[in-house]
DNA sequence: TTGATATCGACAACCGTGTTGTCTATTCTA
DNA sequence: TAGAATAGACAACACGGTTGTCGATATCAA
């Protein structure tokens, strides 16, 4: 009874598949949303989805491998990687919300609007508590010894 | 809002390191759900949670090791390893159904009974709906290339 | 009884996504 | 200008999955 959302991300990243977006997945999609909003180099992403700047800079190296991406020397700091979506990414992206807004309706269909609403709101509360300590990484995989 | 149950899961993993546990992940947690309720060695637990039988070897090992369950050959079948949940191994569920009863409860005074009970019939029928096709082990990590 | 076939579990190699830790290049700051 | 901080690359590793192979055991059919 707990694998609610790993299902419906499962189900999205199939779907994204069947229409000529395959070895896409939910992290994929997640780090291009946070590019869009603002993160703009690998350590950025990597703040952005509570991730090392390492496993930031390796997503974003198969989303340039892929097309989704494309990096480019900031001008202005050179240290910098400056991350732009390339057109495939947008694309990428829309239709990603497009299946998703599909589920999200089928879904609806099968259980009501207000009961949907309803646990959408729950969840909303669910990740909203902990949103505030997402801030120190490492809580999934390796260090789980928390004491704070 | 997609990472409503992680969320769950990754704090009761938290929590139950905090009790005692450390290193118990929600694999773990599953998998000896899956042996109490009948899976009695390394294939059928595969089989039950939708895992290659060497993927349900490996938790078993590290189960093993942990001191969660132990394993011994089937006298009636010495092919198979049938598999036993320790003392240790019952207190670890005996604490994990514990952690994920407080977790429920103060997500209820969060948000109400009736919201979550809703919220909760919602992510049943997402589960529910696509239990019926886990029997194809692969969706999740390496084939996605769902051409039926 | 014997031989083909299926199953169990072990082992090895690999992939994806995360982690540390170290390193160089660059920028910021006192 | 020296020192600190930051960006990103690289290497090594963990974990949990996958395939593929293999020997040992069971089972079924001639």
């Amino acid at each position: 009874m707990l694998a609610g959302f790993r299902t419906l991300a499962d189900r999205a990243t199939i779907e994204l598949g069947r229409r000529g977006y395959p070895d896409v997945r939910p992290v994929h999609d997640f780090a291009l949303h946070a590019i869009r909003s603002g993160a703009q180099n690998a350590s950025e992403l990597g703040r952005a989805t509570s991730v090392t700047k390492q496993a930031a800079a390796r997503t974003i190296a198969t989303l340039e491998q892929r097309g989704y991406v494309s990096r480019q020397v900031d001008p202005a700091d050179r240290r910098k990687m400056r991350l732009m979506i390339t057109e495939r990414g947008h694309s990428l992206m829309s239709e990603g919300e497009a299946v998703f807004e599909e589920l999200r309706n089928q879904l609806e269909l099968d259980v009501g609007a207000e009961a949907l609403e309803q646990a959408e709101a729950v969840l909303q509360t669910l990740v909203g508590e902990n949103a505030v300590r997402l801030d120190s990484p490492g809580w999934s995989a390796g260090g789980v010894d928390g004491d704070e």
